[in-house]
DNA sequence: GGTGATGTGGGTAACGTTTTCCAAATGTTT
DNA sequence: AAACATTTGGAAAACGTTACCCACATCACC
């Protein structure tokens, strides 16, 4: 029954086995210079033979842990399941190991986990919508290479991976207005904290609502309602645009799941879609693809941010004081059964 | 620009500057025996003072890392994210920091991030619905305390906790027939390994589904499509289906996904749902919940169960050899709109 | 006033790597 | 042939904690 704990498989039973010194393993484990071809071959095969793997605490104590870890506000949106797609394809199989903290709302549980992984050595952070304070990023990005993802603004410590969502908002209001309609209202998150009125991405996106309708001569039209990227935000925002003396035909919704809501408030007025009012969504999620709904939808590529935001790191970790950099993609419109000519 | 990089507060920081030994900080630390309340006090300012955080990399090559590691197959189902809702819930503000690997399918995938998580000495593992080998589950659980959940069949080394599937699949067949179907089919998920066959949750469904029929006499009008818990494999399973010579009056898929793609298809053939054809699916999700879908479907309580994992394998940690425990909670019918009487 | 039991605190050796040297051997240039 | 550069391999000191012991003081009890 109790069998007596067989010790781990460390360095030094390698070195033994393969009669070299525990440097000479180290070395080979991370192809380190020293280090000569037949040592390597020498050392592998001992390293096969005895099924070592090295103690990622032992060498988190000196080196790296060879260990990225991902942070992200939310596991249920399935955008950010593509940006983690995009990282692991990334990384593929080099020597990273991805790890995810499940998912924080808020700044207080964002410190905690961030303070968690740095506390595990991790070699690299992936930050997805992160809604810290810009000057706790920085103290963060100081300490450890950290990318930031789906947040606008630039920072000197730390990359940034984002979507160009004023240039998606336009996307929307663009098609819409080609379909014929004047009277095209959003659904925003409500943001107030100033910082994150720039940079935060549904800002922008009412931004770029804005801009757009602006740049259409539709000024006047402009009508937002202002409540939550939530599936219940977008049931209140749309009954509250529906309520108004003038109905819109056409609702601009700043995440898919906002879309659902409204699509559920429509439904429920006795309205439908896109023959009374047209709907539009951002994030082109599975949700939207899925036949029944088929959503508008603005697509983000989150596997691409996330594969590039994956490359920045393993740069930046191997390069700590290189120029920080800031990858902006373009979404592109999805159009579905959501949205008609009025 | 280029700070002296502020070495890191270490423990020895802590004890010079509160005058006492590393190991009384220690002691504080772990809430081990041997430290007086006023030493206590005194450590706790002073690591207040320096805002010392232990280093998990050191504490993990004598002792804990306070970490557990969550393998799941696929991040993109709403039932996973309930079971990690509810060991976040049950671990609290503990010390336990939770992490998890990103989706990994297949036997070969499951492998490296187990090993990865053994090789960071993570305290305690949730392995949730893995496939790998019994064999490897024993040896694993051997080294490190695991928990695994939504298989069934019990381990002398590893706690389980599972859903009865068979009970769920019976809620089904039995509110079905209950509705005056008696022609009711299932869509499975294809299973060819033969342990897998007993101790996988969707060969525990199709069992349940079988034996319900029988219970009510309908051996006679079991009719199973064999192919995969995907929506994909929903809509081709529905094809399958509605090209029988007797048409079923009603599906039970095997989980929501596959409902979906099973509604898709019926809607193709022009068929209404549920007005020439019930369909149930299983695990509740966001999406069965969602007022145009509005799907008949089995609830698990993923809460529950993630809850009594993490209870358990906390319990594991501070006790190594206690017995091992098997806990399976009873699922419920959650009836919408899919369902009606024939 | 011995004799244990109990409470309180610390010294020191692990833990398993990587890093920083250094030495010897080998190769290359003058 | 001397001087120097490069390659190859290893010894030993970190890294920051915890586990294991031991010492001392205090207290209760015969």
């Amino acid at each position: 029954m109790d069998k007596p704990a067989p010790r781990r498989v460390t360095i030094v039973d390698v070195a033994r086995h393969a009669q070299v010194s525990t440097t000479a393993v180290s070395k080979v484990l991370r192809n380190a210079y020293g280090a000569s071809p037949a040592m390597r071959t020498k050392v592998q095969q001992a390293i096969a033979e005895l099924g070592y793997r090295p103690s990622a605490a032992a060498r988190g104590l000196r080196g790296q842990t060879y260990t990225i870890g991902v942070m992200l506000p939310e596991l249920r949106n399935l955008f950010f399941a593509d940006i983690l797609d995009g990282i692991t394809a990334q990384l593929g199989d080099s020597d990273y190991q991805v790890l995810l903290a499940p998912g924080c709302n808020g700044e207080k549980a964002e410190a905690r986990v961030i303070d968690a992984m740095i506390d595990r050595s991790m070699d690299g952070l992936v930050l997805i919508a992160p809604v810290s304070a810009k000057k706790r990023l920085n103290e963060v990005a100081g300490n450890v290479p950290t990318v930031v993802v789906g947040r606008h603004g630039s920072s000197p410590n730390h990359d940034s991976v984002t979507d160009d969502d004023i240039a998606g908002a336009a996307l929307v209001v663009d098609h819409l207005v080609s379909l014929g309609h004047r009277r095209i209202a959003h659904i925003e998150h409500h943001e107030t904290d100033r910082v994150r009125l720039t940079e935060m991405p549904n800002a922008q996106r009412a931004r770029g609502y804005r801009d757009a309708m602006i740049a259409h001569g539709l000024e006047d039209e402009i009508d937002i309602a202002s409540t939550s990227y939530t599936q219940q935000g977008g049931y209140l925002g749309a009954q509250q645009l529906l309520a108004r003396p003038v109905r819109p035909t056409a609702i601009f919704a700043g995440a898919d799941v906002v879309a659902l809501g409204a699509l559920e408030a429509i439904a429920e007025a006795g309205l439908t879609v896109p023959g009374d009012i047209s709907v539009a969504g951002y994030d082109n999620s599975a949700l939207a693809a899925f036949g029944p709904i088929s959503l508008t939808s603005v697509d983000q590529d989150g596997r691409q941010m996330g594969a590039n935001a994956a490359r920045l790191l393993v740069d930046r970790i191997g390069q700590r004081d290189r120029r920080t950099a800031q990858i902006t993609l373009s979404p592109t419109l999805v159009v579905r059964r959501t949205t008609a000519a009025r």
